[in-house]
RNA sequence: GGAGAGAUGGCUGAGUGGUCGAAAGCGGCACCCUGCUAAGGUGUUAUACGAGUUUUUCGUAUCGAGGGUUCGAAUCCCUCUCUCUCCGCCA
């Protein structure tokens, strides 16, 4: 959420930005929505003030045992329009935060400019992939089968047979052993979560139909971003000691409406898929450079798994809603020649901390945290590219050094 | 699933219709005293929105959430959510 005061101070600003990602905003139906809400709100007030005082006279008079009569007309009076005008405010206040839950964050001034994923930069690059070209996971082995999957569940999921099924889950102790190295804290949680945290991290109201509702208030979670980011909704922390720094693995769950036909083989899109993230609460000088310490930190696993890969970093066009500057981190797939994304490191400023309501106090003052968040990585793909980039022509995958013991071998049979 | 109890400020906890945004204690902060340490004293210490000033301020709302009764609700009534205890079931 920005702030609507932020907003009205500063509009064309605002519009300018939020133009460069491709959402136009109605300034004036915006000014009018606050303008309404803020008399209503003064008009109020001058009534509730109005009632509170005769109020107190007339419990005076009741204790002095004088007549209330000419109190009764008025108070009534008062009454009548107060509940008339406190009608017409929520009705304001609701359709401003319905206005405003539907802007998204502030671009970053040092997010480059552009307008789809096509004007996003390179950052960086490991070195070449030393596979470049590799038939795909599901062709490499049976032990991968989306197929069982369909009868069990139906598209978009897959079940894992033995080494596959470890080495998932072997990389799922890697990377949340080397996040809490780093000193973010492991932590457990629902794969459940309220409405409540899913507007507080932003994919609600907007984005429900991309997730697993299962009941009137209950979702499944599309990452564990939403759940570790929401452990601190509605509270004041204390970060003088400083930042606060989460990591869980979780599955997530994701309904890809809207992606139909899009990567419809085997596991690079799912409905349900393992991941590592990393998530930090910190104060607003700072994000910034944690944004760049967590990327290296998600950049740092596909190092140790000797992972080709790139960074880039999204433009103004290709941002998510929360987020104010991204960096996605790509992964070398040999079956489709090209990188793809294995991780997303984002901060989104005060946005997120403003719909959750996450504070800190500092010299006495209350301001809003920043969040940031990333993965660390998605295991599902991270699996993908072990097994693309390890195959070789014998028809074994080779196991990456850093899983060797954790899985008790060093290559798998196909 | 059955029975009962409860939800108040950073924490503990008082408050059953007005003088209560709320006692007291703890914690925090500021100052004082004390020759390091320890202890003591005084004061201060919720949040949001709006108006004004940008130094001082004022108004309104908030005692789990929502509704109701009342001139007036932390306090009474209803619904919901959550927590705790006992029983049942259970990984």
């Amino acid at each position: 959420m920005i702030d609507s005061a932020y907003i009205r101070e500063n509009s064309d600003l605002v519009l300018e930005n939020l133009k460069s990602r491709g959402y136009k905003l109605d300034i004036k139906g915006f000014l009018a929505l606050d303008e309404n809400k803020r008399s209503l709100q003064q008009s109020l007030e001058v009534l509730q003030a109005k009632r509170n005082k005769l109020s107190k006279d007339y419990g005076e008079l009741k204790k002095t045992g004088k007549s209330t009569q000419a109190l009764d007309i008025e108070i009534n009076q008062i009454k009548t329009s107060i509940i008339d005008k406190e009608l017409k405010y929520k009705d304001a206040e609701v359709k401003l935060n319905l206005f405003l839950s539907d802007i998204p964050n502030l671009v970053a001034e040092t997010t480059p400019i552009g307008k789809d994923a096509n004007a996003n930069l390179v950052i960086r690059r490991s070195s070449e992939p030393k596979i470049k070209h590799s038939p795909d996971h599901l062709e490499i082995t049976s032990k991968i089968s989306t197929d069982i999957a369909a009868k069990l569940a139906g598209s978009r999921f897959a079940v894992l047979e033995n080494e596959f099924a470890a080495l998932q889950r072997a990389l799922i102790q890697l990377m949340l052993t080397e996040a809490t190295k780093k000193g973010y804290k492991e932590m457990y949680v629902p794969f459940i979560a309220n409405r409540d945290s899913l507007f507080g991290t932003g994919q609600l109201p907007k984005f429900e139909e991309d997730l697993f509702k299962i009941s009137e208030d209950y979702y499944l979670i599309p990452t564990a971003e939403v759940p570790l980011t929401n452990l601190h909704r509605d509270e004041i922390i204390d970060l003088s000691k400083g930042p606060l720094k989460y990591t869980a693995h979780t599955p997530c769950f994701r309904s890809e409406a809207g992606s139909y036909g899009k990567d419809t083989r085997g596991l690079i899109r799912q409905h349900q898929f393992e991941k590592v993230e990393i998530v930090q609460i910190i104060d607003p000088a700072d994000s910034f450079a944690a944004l760049e310490e967590m990327t290296s930190h998600a950049e740092s696993i596909l190092k140790i798994l000797d992972l080709p890969y790139q960074i880039i970093e999204l433009c103004s066009g290709d941002l998510g809603f929360s987020a104010a500057k991204t960096y996605d981190l790509e992964v070398w797939l040999p079956s489709q020649g090209k990188f793809r994304e294995i991780s997303s490191c984002s901060n989104c400023l005060d946005f997120q901390a403003r719909r959750a309501k996450i504070r800190y106090k500092q010299d006495g003052k209350i301001n809003f945290v920043h969040t940031l968040n990333g993965s660390a990585l998605a295991a599902g793909r991270a699996l993908i590219a072990v097994v693309e980039n390890n195959f070789q022509q014998s028809g074994k995958i080779n196991i990456p050094e850093a899983l060797r013991d954790l899985m008790k071998r060093d290559f798998i049979e196909t």
